[in-house]
RNA sequence: GGCGCCAUCGUCUAGCGGUUAGGACGUCGCCCUCUCAAGGCGAAGAUCGCGGGUUCAAAUCCCGCUGGCGCUACCA
């Protein structure tokens, strides 16, 4: 058809925690696939679900990606020709959008709740059905139900799916993939707040942002027809679609945080070192050649750069199934990096990565009460220098408790270290909850938090040094434990 | 359950019709060495998920099965 248009890419991650690896990894394949192509690499924030949404998490998104050197040429903090980049400023957007469809009757206002549709769920699934919407607000009235919005009425805004026939699009990577439009749900397009949907405000803002090229994690292949059919219904032209092989756990489920270190900032504070991270996602996938060699050095060829994939990576090449995303490999990589600093480049990785002074002062205060000599101080707060700690016997040979007790109420712990608000008096009141909700005394609770925190019965302040360490190292002690309750490893 | 994607050593991968199926991490052993690492050398580890085809020839192409994963939300 129409001359091939300037190569636009794009990573739209959403503010609701920590920043993500999954995150780092679309992004470095954006940018490598924008840089290869002389295109641009847009970095938009996918702020619509406000119930998840984390005001700070923006800026820790932003942080983690320049800290791996993943930098964007148009953004909500840079700006660029399609602003703004921000998906809550966007909404007059998506209204009209919605707008147009409900005017073509290509979406449907649908008044039913959340209960209602629950309910529906359920009887669907009791009867061994697909659960899909059962379409009972498509068949309203259109003026009807206008008027019942108008009169202030909760709605939302599904769209239309065609009855009859299917959708094919083509994943660059795959090939053709088609949907029948009987397995294709009455997507919820616009909230009940007001707000878009993820397939709404993606579809509208990559054609408005001109997204040429479309690179994202393989869980959104099934909700692509929904997507195609969007443009289709807008008349737009849709991007190309490119979707990539889903990191994974040791066991191979997708990966997660109940399982696996997924928060930048973990690996930041642990100190990895940017460029083998960037290293060690490249890896992933396949994409980059990696000589084998029979003919020499392959530690060398394993080894590289940002721009040595810039230079050599081949999209085409990527493999599809799910990699492992193995810690292990990792580790020597990074070691690989830290031995080839210079003296003055390493000991500033440590001065910088291990004892910055503003994470000394943040620590200093707890312990200063606390100790007569300076000699002790590493006595005391080690935990905050350690990439993990042994929880002493008490916690795994528990008195008043048996270890299957301990490994369930940790489990508890980690849930509230991973969602409850992260200060002091939020996490102190879940913890509270927590004992009285389980029958243990609140010291019993702190006790084992402690334990597992600092590798210690005696420590400074259990919450405030939580809140020193950081969620995703307090998380990933946690997870230690129970994954290993005896210990090391 | 339905739909979809995927499938080479434990893990990351090379391989694109003819290879003793190659490399890396990890593991183990040896060397080096005051220790531990690093480094060097070496070993174990994959009947290429299974079964059918196609072909003189299949890890490579086709079909079926099995398995894994994803989606199945007013989350992304």
């Amino acid at each position: 058809m129409s001359e091939p248009q300037p190569v636009r890419v794009r990573i739209a991650p959403s503010p609701t925690g920590d920043p993500h690896v999954g995150t780092a990894y679309m992004a470095l394949l954006n940018l490598i696939f924008a840089r290869q192509r002389g295109g641009q690499f847009v970095l938009r924030i996918e702020d619509t679900d406000r119930v998840r949404f984390v005001a700070s998490s923006e800026r820790m998104i932003f942080e983690a990606l320049r800290w791996l050197g993943l930098d964007w040429d148009e953004g909500p903090d840079k700006g660029g020709p399609y602003g703004p980049y921000r998906q809550s400023e966007r909404t007059p957007l998506y209204a009209e959008a919605v707008t147009s469809l409900l005017e073509r009757g290509q979406a449907y206002r649908c008044f039913c709740t959340s209960e209602q549709l629950d309910a529906m769920r359920r009887e669907q699934i009791a009867a061994k059905l697909p659960p899909h919407y059962n379409r009972t607000c498509r068949r309203l009235d259109p003026a009807a139900a206008a008027a019942r919005a108008a009169a202030g009425e909760a709605f939302t805004v599904r769209l239309a799916v065609p009855e009859q026939g299917a959708t094919t699009f083509r994943d660059q990577l795959r090939g053709a993939i088609t949907f029948d439009h009987a397995n294709v749900d009455d997507q919820v397009l616009l909230k009940s707040d007001g707000f878009p949907t993820y397939h709404l405000a993606n579809v509208v803002d990559d054609h408005h942002m001109r997204i040429s090229d479309v690179i994202r994690a393989e869980e959104w292949i099934s909700s692509t027809p929904k997507h195609v059919l969007l443009y289709q219904a807008f008349g737009w032209e849709a991007p190309r679609f490119w979707h990539m092989p889903l990191l994974r756990n040791p066991d191979k489920s997708k990966i997660s945080k109940r399982k696996n270190p997924v928060s930048l900032i973990f690996y930041r504070q642990t100190g990895y070192l940017p460029a083998a991270m960037v290293n060690f996602l490249g890896l992933l996938g396949g994409g980059m050649p990696v000589a084998d060699a029979q003919a020499g050095d392959t530690a060398a060829t394993e080894k590289f750069t940002l721009a040595d994939m810039m230079a050599r990576f081949q999209f085409e090449q990527i493999r599809l199934g799910g990699p492992v995303f193995d810690l292990k490999k990792l580790r020597w990589l990074n070691g690989l990096y830290l031995r080839a600093l210079t003296p003055e480049g390493f000991l500033q990785a440590v001065r910088e990565g291990m004892f910055s002074a503003d994470y000394l002062a943040q620590i200093t205060p707890l312990v200063q009460e606390r100790i007569e000599t300076l000699g002790q101080f590493l006595d005391l707060a080690d935990f905050f220098f350690l990439d993990q700690v042994l929880p002493p016997p008490e916690v795994f040979l528990p008195k008043k408790r048996d270890l299957a007790a301990t490994l369930a109420q940790a489990a508890e712990l980690l849930t509230i270290l991973e969602s409850a608000a992260w200060e002091h008096a939020a996490l102190e009141a879940a913890l509270r909850q927590l004992a009285e909700r389980t029958q243990w005394s609140a010291k019993e609770v702190f006790m084992l938090l402690r334990a597992l925190i600092t590798g210690k019965t005696a420590s400074p302040p259990l919450l405030e040094s939580c809140l020193v360490l950081g969620r995703a190292r307090c998380s990933d002690r946690l997870r230690r434990f129970l994954a290993h309750p005896h210990g090391a490893k």
